[in-house]
DNA sequence: TGTACATCAGTGAACGCGCGTTCACTGATGTAC
DNA sequence: TGTACATCAGTGAACGCGCGTTCACTGATGTAC
């Protein structure tokens, strides 16, 4: 067994780092292989050794986010998963909506980045990207107060709203709008999380179908 | 002068209508000028007497939204810019987070489909996205009550809301986490729309910065 | 301890394909006479 | 009314380039003896 055993398995933690952030930057399909592999140190052929094709590269990628950058993040931003406290949705909605998230463009939430690139590719990436969104509705879910039903309801709009906030404020052109609409959704948000009970319910019958 | 006066902008307006749906389908990067051409019953050749490059085509069969298509979606849900009521707010969160909406993926608003292309493309695609968001939001504003500046914020967290909770249903695997996000976008929103007067302010210095 | 060897992570040239764009040409149409 | 002509919208072959993927090879490293 030559190379040490966990040799293989850093390289493709490399990899997987650069296409995580080549993918943030320039969508799936502008990104090379090639582009990725340079910038893990290493050459185009090599690639095919740890990955079938370029969208299990993105699935893996994205999949990667949650225990790694992801990770990282909800520890910068004092976000501990099992708190159970209000102030902890709170806080990863400030966190979530802040500036200095819409300017990390390396460092974003793939589910801002990605989105279009997902809802085109296939199940894999898809299952990716739905297990973010699961993990972040759950963070939310489970610091809000109310009942289950309604916690899980606002949670999912939290997330709704986090993320179109977001992907409004970083496709619009650097102006006034951009900021707009980053802080309307945030103060849509602080309502949402600080508002225990009840909130209407539609009364389209078609939206319930 | 050959041809009748307006033959060749009809023309223009066919290579559009097939460019923005083909874009809405598969993306910027994975629509060919060829595919667009044979959609519009035309041969590639054609396609640069009426478009200096592709990025343009994207950027004008999105403008080409407000009034087109959109308008007659705006019609058939029987939303009337200049009726100034509630009931009109309603009825557009109503229509744009319907599940008719969701599924019309030829039609759907480009809001939606282009957002990551768009955050990827130049000044003049980010404009005509930048049109259609004001469109949007001055949609809402004009149909809401309140004073001027919480219209305002309500407007655009309506429109983060809408686009947001679409994309991720749009993303997400056809499953019941993207019927519930859509609903629970619905929920939400219908809840910024019917309050009146002032919503919490955020308390994070950073996000006003 | 030192050497030969087997393994396999990584290399880089090559293949095949498709796309955006260009350009010389065609042919349909309105107009002048 | 009929014909020759000028215009220009549209054609389709060709160009140049870059990308995903393959594959025969290299060479660094751990192990056996």
């Amino acid at each position: 067994m030559p190379y040490s055993k966990d040799h293989k398995a850093r390289t493709r933690e490399r990899i997987l780092e650069a296409a995580r952030i080549q993918f943030n930057r320039h969508g799936f399909d502008r990104v090379t292989i090639d582009q990725v592999m340079a910038e893990a140190g290493l050459t185009r052929g090599g690639f095919y050794a740890h990955f079938s094709c370029k969208e299990e590269l993105f699935a893996e990628a994205m999949a990667s986010f949650l225990h790694g950058r992801g990770a990282q993040w909800r520890e910068a931003e004092g976000i501990e998963p099992q708190a159970r406290q209000l102030i902890m949705a709170k806080r990863m909605v400030d966190a979530y909506l802040s500036r200095q998230h819409l300017e990390d463009l390396d460092g974003q939430c793939p589910l801002i980045a990605y989105a279009t690139d997902t809802a085109r590719a296939g199940d894999r990436v898809r299952d990716s990207y739905c297990q973010l969104v699961e993990a972040m509705a759950w963070l939310f879910e489970n610091n809000l107060d109310g009942d289950e039903s309604d916690k899980r309801r606002r949670a999912l709009s939290l997330t709704a709203l986090c993320v179109g906030g977001m992907i409004l404020a970083r496709t619009l052109p650097e102006s006034k709008i951009a900021e707009e609409v980053r802080l309307a959704a945030h103060t849509a948000a602080t309502s949402i999380w600080s508002r225990n009970g009840k909130t209407e319910m539609p009364g389209n019958e078609r939206l319930s179908a």
